[in-house]
DNA sequence: TTGCAGGGGTCAA
DNA sequence: TTGACCCCTGCA
């Protein structure tokens, strides 16, 4: 992957394939990024604020520096990948490879573990738009200012900040009973209880356990995180939607969630968490008719 | 206007 | 295994 600096603000990112913006940002996997009105995507991860612009296959970061591209985004973005690869490995299965075609260019980003941890905490029996309403609430009110432009957006909380926050506190995000699951998450991140760097390192299962010590973080919430932050491409978090395709299109309408872990493991294997995004896009997406 | 169902689930019994 | 859960939105 090969990138320059356009000018002391702005890195062009060469040859970049298999990769779209729009699907990538809105196919449910984070929840701080809106499309400006020429298509571009503005938005905040790591504490920085930018933007991004893709035209065909070169791709442009504003209001970036050098270090941040080579540290942050270019393994944000997941674009040390090979993703024709990750297509090939299911070039035999219908359902994936139509999923694919539709949601083309999905990336799964690598995100913070704790923001994604908080985040999909947030994610339980809510929609999308309010669980980015709520996550942008949090940020403002605990996070740190970072301007781009004229516009200033706020960066997700670290723990620490978070530290002397009760749940009473947290009454004007409306966040409901998830409030006290997130003063849970950070006491436990700062105690060392639960030690999320420990996490990217530990296997898969063992990873697991350790996110559902948590309050509010079941087999779902934990297999987001472990996707979407912890580089376990194996995990096959089973929502609503996924629980729907999986009946539908591989088992019947009795199975359960542990069986369709269980079905996913065997039919995606290791890549299981990159076939459940293309899958849960497209029947979101299209109402889960295949 | 009011009422109800359901939302990328999880907890507790 | 099942009902309750905070709060919001969409739809009769």
């Amino acid at each position: 992957m090969n990138f320059y600096m356009k000018d002391a603000t702005t890195a062009i990112v060469s040859d970049v394939e298999h990769f779209n913006l729009t699907h990538t940002f809105m196919c449910g996997q984070c929840f701080r990024w809106y499309e400006n009105e020429d298509g571009t995507y503005t938005g905040i991860a790591y504490g920085k604020a930018v933007t991004f612009e893709l035209n065909g296959n070169k791709l442009t970061i504003y209001n970036t520096t050098e270090d941040d591209v080579k540290n942050i985004w270019l393994d944000y973005l997941d674009l040390n990948r090979d993703y024709s690869h990750i297509k090939a490995t299911y070039a035999k299965d219908k359902y994936v490879s139509a999923a694919m075609e539709f949601g083309y260019g999905i990336h799964i980003l690598n995100q913070d573990v704790f923001e994604c941890l908080i985040s999909f905490i947030i994610s339980t029996q809510n929609q999308i738009p309010r669980i980015k309403k709520i996550v942008a609430a949090l940020s403002e009110m605990y996070g740190k200012a970072c301007k781009i432009g004229d516009v200033t957006l706020y960066a997700f909380p670290t723990a620490e900040e978070l530290k002397d926050v009760k749940a009473e506190d947290l009454a004007s995000l409306k966040a409901g009973y998830r409030a006290d699951y997130i003063v849970d998450a950070v006491a436990k991140v700062l105690s060392g209880e639960v030690d999320l760097q420990k996490v990217k390192l530990l296997p898969y299962a063992e990873a697991k356990k350790e996110l559902m010590k948590i309050k509010g973080v079941g087999p779902k919430v934990a297999d987001c995180v472990l996707l979407f932050s912890s580089g376990k491409s194996e995990a096959f978090p089973v929502d609503v939607w996924v629980q729907r395709t999986m009946r539908t299109l591989y088992m019947d309408e009795k199975a359960t969630n542990r069986q369709i872990e269980a079905k996913a493991t065997e039919l995606f294997g290791k890549y299981a968490g990159f076939a459940q995004q293309y899958l849960f896009y497209y029947s979101r997406e299209n109402s889960n008719n295949w």
